[in-house]
DNA sequence: GCCAACGTTGGC
DNA sequence: GCCAACGTTGGC
């Protein structure tokens, strides 16, 4: 089983949405690195949900991968602001995945993961991480949700 | 809303 | 293959 991080702006796609939908097609990643990630996860797989651009920013919650990852729809879908003219049915460029809802947690503002020492090295506090996917090392993970109580 | 950081695109 | 221009992300 394997860790990851995943961010949303809230105003967008809250954790509140997260529970109240129950499971969610994660999509609109459009860049190739978090897109590789989304790829390699498979159902199990446990997610810390990441409030980006918020106010203020941090984890929000845990959720589950609840299915292996399929072309995301809205690149095939004009109407959609994540349709991509270069994705075809049989050339699918992006990929999605399937979440739900674990629990949520007690707020972890970003200034209090900065704090936190197993978090140091991660990606999730690296210079000029913009990656709304990556992955989480077992201990990263159990130091998040050990912050939030 | 600003802007630093960084990924992507496309001309050459 | 380089790199300038451009777009996006995300903290503040």
């Amino acid at each position: 089983m394997s860790y990851w991080l995943a961010k949303s702006e809230p105003s967008a796609y809250s954790f509140a949405d997260l529970l109240a939908d129950g499971v969610t097609v994660w999509d609109g990643v459009r860049n190739f690195q978090a897109r590789n990630f989304i790829s390699s996860m498979i159902p199990g797989d446990q997610v810390v949900f990441y409030h980006s651009n918020a106010d203020p920013s941090g984890v929000a919650g845990l959720a589950e991968v609840v299915s292996v990852p399929f072309a995301d729809p809205s690149q095939f879908d004009p109407q959609s602001r994540y349709f991509d003219p270069r994705a075809s049915l049989d050339r699918p460029r992006w990929t999605s995945v399937r979440l739900s809802p674990v629990r949520q947690l007690e707020f972890v503002p970003l200034d209090v993961l900065r704090r936190v020492p197993q978090l140091q090295g991660s990606q999730l506090l690296a210079k000029g991480n913009r990656l709304s996917v990556l992955p989480l090392t077992a201990d990263e993970f159990a130091a998040i949700v050990a912050a939030a109580g």
